[in-house]
RNA sequence: GAGCCGCUAGCUCAGUCGGUAGAGCAACUGCCUUUUAAGCAGUGGGUCGGGAGUUCAAUUCUCCCGCGGCUCACCA
């Protein structure tokens, strides 16, 4: 802090001493409201006085010397206060003029419309609630446009409070992503889900291809993985009995930090007994689509420049037909890695040379088709040594029943008909052990008590998972995961 | 992890072809009893992200470091 700074902090200080001289307390225990800003401007009548009370933040003001002007904020809305020297006397009006900008205030008064058609609050009374030592950026608004909007990323992310003060935008965002959050649980209580927690800290990470957080139990003296996903823990509850299980919360990845990419983010996993990946496509599409319609009034949302249509249907469409559509390559009629290769390089490609036909061609989907995928869609059928657990399908063993569903190029969720053959399973750990033993350390570790779990006997089933902070940037129409977290992770200062 | 860009007053931003910096808002002092990005007049406030180098002189040029943004990579 320089001297300039300590010099605004020090005249605020400098009036919280004074007024506790005075015997004022600048931090009272309480103040009872009796109405929101926007309700008091929704229920005026003209001619009606109405004595109110409200609390807020002090976000503008005009003093023109002997009377008032002043905005207060609640949650609910902001609200015009006009204060008269003559109203509350010389020393009372003194202290109001005394107060600065974010100085969190109770008024009482009386609702009347000044002569440019404002509804106001005519103050009679005005006590200090909590004094605002540090100041706020200064952010001016006309007509709803910001003037000087609070603009360092930086500080709007690690001051997150004061990012929420000062700038609407975040508040009605972080807004809509809890309502989409409990949007989706509703959704899901409405169909008979059971919302369940299983372990953050796990002995066995899995679930996912992903690098585990590791922390330590001192009492066990043992090492724990933060989850990774919830996904084995949710199977083993359909084993159990549960057959409609969801689980809405963090998972930790130890990887990069990006636009996209938060080392805790949040999930949604659901998994169906007796349902396959079909039926998570019409929950997928029913669940998105709904919320955009009761969130945001329309299934069209516009987002950085597309505008994208959520009604279902969705368009479904296989792996391989995709990438035959944006390519022209046609792995149908692909059955040797040089061929694979080759058409690889065809479209400006260079695979590393020790992949198989169907890793060349995820990166041939990644590169070449996954961000022309504005639309939603549906991209079914993905090869199976991509996805370890997932169930095979029953026409083409090198494929398995899964999906990703895809919106403004991106991939925002994953799902499959859930592989509930023990002996199958075994055999995929084995070989993610044999990957992991090479030096894939993202391959998943061998699970014998998931594989246990499943030689009880799992019914078929579906599962689903949708990355949440994702799906609020579609809704919250931003490029970066970082405006849909309240706080994101940085490194520290 | 890599590349590019940024970091100047509390906030939003100018600027200095190298001679230690400005505006608006905020603050402070006046004036102003229906204003609303209030207005008018005046005042104060900056080790120009940190360190080193070059130079008579660095906020400006060079290098290193820090933090952030964006893009790429990995992934959800």
């Amino acid at each position: 802090m320089n001297a300039e700074t300590s010099d605004l902090i020090a005249q605020r200080i400098e009036k919280v001493n004074a007024l506790r001289q005075k015997g004022i307390n600048p931090y009272p225990v309480r103040f009872a409201r009796t109405a929101l800003a926007k309700e008091i401007k929704d229920t005026f009548v003209d001619g009606e006085e109405r004595v109110v009370a409200i609390g807020g933040r002090i976000r503008t003001r005009r003093l023109m010397g002997k009377a008032s002007f002043a905005n207060i904020e609640d949650l609910s809305g902001s609200i015009q206060i006009y204060a008269k020297r003559d109203d509350l006397g010389e020393e009372a009006y003194e202290r109001y003029t005394g107060l600065d900008l974010g100085d969190i205030i109770g008024v009482e008064g009386k609702t009347f419309r000044t002569k440019t058609g404002e509804i106001s609050v005519h103050v009679t009374s005005c006590a200090l609630l909590a004094k605002c030592i540090n100041p706020l950026p200064v952010v001016k608004e006309k007509d709803g446009v910001l003037f000087d909007e609070f603009a360092d990323k930086e500080l709007r992310y690690r001051q997150r409070y004061v990012d929420l003060i000062v700038t609407p935008k975040s508040r009605q965002d972080f807004i809509l992503r809890s309502r989409i959050i409990a949007g989706i649980r509703s959704y899901l209580a409405e169909r008979g889900f059971l919302e369940v927690e299983t372990p953050m800290m796990q002995a066995i990470p899995g679930g996912a291809a992903a690098r585990p957080f590791i922390t330590h139990h001192n009492a066990l003296d043992i090492d724990l993985y933060l989850r990774i996903a919830p996904e084995l823990y949710l199977k083993r509850l359909i084993v159990g009995g549960f057959e409609k299980v969801f689980e809405l919360n963090r998972n930790f990845r130890n990887e990069g930090i990006s636009t996209k990419h938060n080392p805790e983010f949040t999930m949604m996993e659901l998994y169906q007994a007796y349902a396959d990946y079909h039926d998570m496509m019409a929950i997928t599409e029913g669940m998105i689509s709904t919320l955009a319609q009761d969130l945001l009034g329309t299934m069209r949302i516009d987002y950085q420049g597309s505008t994208v249509d959520l009604t279902p249907p969705w368009e479904r469409i296989t792996f391989v037909n995709i990438i035959k559509k944006y390519t022209g390559i046609d792995f149908e009629t692909i059955t040797t890695v040089e061929a694979a290769r080759a058409a690889a390089e065809s479209v400006g490609l260079h695979p590393d040379t020790d992949l198989s036909i169907w890793k060349i061609a995820n990166e041939i989907f990644e590169e070449r088709v996954e961000d022309k995928l504005i639309q939603p869609v549906f991209v079914m059928d993905y090869p199976k040594e991509l996805s370890p657990l997932a169930k095979s399908r029953e026409d083409n063993s090198a494929l398995v029943e899964r999906f990703e569903p895809y919106i403004v190029g991106r991939e925002i969720g994953n799902a499959f008909s859930e592989l509930n053959d023990p002996f199958d399973q075994r055999a995929r750990f084995e070989e993610q052990v044999r990957l992991r033993e090479a030096g894939d350390d993202e391959a998943q570790m061998m699970d014998t008590d998931y594989i246990n779990a499943l030689e009880y006997g799992m019914p078929p089933a579906g599962g689903l998972g949708i990355g949440i902070d994702r799906l609020v940037m579609l809704f919250v129409n931003t490029a970066s995961i970082k405006d849909t977290i309240l706080f994101p992770l940085l490194r520290p200062e």
